[in-house]
DNA sequence: ATATGCTTGAAACATTCGTTTCAAGCATAT
DNA sequence: ATATGCTTGAAACGAATGTTTCAAGCATAT
């Protein structure tokens, strides 16, 4: 087995397969496209990831990795209030980070299976959504006590994710609408402090 | 100028593109699957329509009329709070109405066009967005206080949006996480109840 | 009744898509 | 050096796409 040429052409057709997905969603993408941007033969994608689909699939395992369990790193002697702050900072700055590509690339895949979803959808949940979701629950759990109903648990988890995700999907549509706006990936800590106190308030105000 | 059957195949396409095109996206839309469902011809959507673009663009005209300014529904006299509670049920019914299909498929032609924005994404924000945009942020304005920032003005009323629409987002992840959560549709009243809780707790935790 | 103009229908258009084929290339093992 | 197995490249495949063509149909106006 060599390594270079092969694995090369494998994951540079990962990686372009990763850009073109994020850019054009599934449909609209094309293997000729990926290929051309990998350099490869329009025949490689069926020959290293069997078809068009699977090389989706591959793509989903390389951005969205099965061993994802990362929700251990909020210290859990802090009080719910802290770590709902850390929760909304690390999530911020994992949707907003500049500094990796395939960062915002996994969020623009994610958000195109969230409009339109495949059969792959279940598979980022599980993932990618699932965990982070029960610790948000936990910490919630602890914030509205014991006594809260489980709808409006449900609903304040939705509510908080909310606040997250939309900053992200209406993103083109503030734009158009306030362009002059502050810039999230600028100001971070501005928008974290903002969903923090914002949501802080919500919750409380499901309390009394 | 026949009326019965020129303008049935001619409305006939509308309607079946409104259903394609929410069910399918743009993209992942055919003619022949509009025009089959039309019971017209292959070459219907171009003569009536000039072109796939053409008829999309119709179709964007027909569930976001340019005359839909109702954001005078809305009694002026009553107070901010209760101005906001209006704001929320109006757009949550609206949302969530199961009366018309049209309505819904509005709505999610609009995610589609926010996930992967094409050109007429302006027409879309300019005649169905901003009109509520504007009036939201009205009533942000009076319940947070003349001396509340512009920022903050901002982000509040973004917050407000995306308690709403991300309930239309991410219904697909929620039948994932929680299928036994209450469905928005039946108790929509507790939907906006909640929304409203929510919404008018964090906005005194700006405003404090 | 005849002619005109708009609409439809069947067929084919050219293009693009994902996929397949097969020979040539190349590294490694014998 | 020879053979084997994996990888690449060019070409073509069949299917599906949006679009066009053109003759036939049909209503209306003269």
């Amino acid at each position: 087995m060599n390594d270079s040429p092969d694995v090369n052409t494998k994951s540079a057709l990962l990686a372009a397969a990763i850009q073109v997905f994020a850019d054009k969603g599934f449909d609209s993408a094309t293997v000729r496209d990926i290929c051309g941007r990998a350099k490869a033969n329009v025949a490689a994608v069926n020959y290293h990831y069997g078809s068009k689909d699977g090389l989706y699939a591959a793509v989903l395992a390389e951005i969205f990795p099965t061993g994802e369990e990362r929700h251990a790193q909020i210290t859990p002697d802090l009080s719910p209030e802290e770590r709902l702050r850390e929760f909304i900072r690390g999530l911020a700055s994992d949707i907003f980070e500049r500094g990796s590509d395939t960062i915002a690339q996994r969020w623009a895949i994610f958000l195109r299976e969230m409009a339109k979803p495949s059969g792959n959808l279940d598979y980022i949940v599980q993932h990618h959504v699932q965990p982070r979701a029960d610790e948000l629950r936990c910490i919630l759990s602890e914030i509205l006590g014991p006594n809260a109903p489980d709808t409006t648990l449900a609903y304040c988890s939705a509510n908080i994710w909310a606040l997250m995700l939309d900053h992200l999907l209406i993103q083109p549509i503030l734009d158009r609408l306030t362009p002059d706006r502050p810039a999230a990936d600028n100001g971070l800590d501005l928008f974290v402090d903002h969903v923090f106190r914002f949501s802080l308030g919500g919750l409380k105000a499901m309390k009394g």
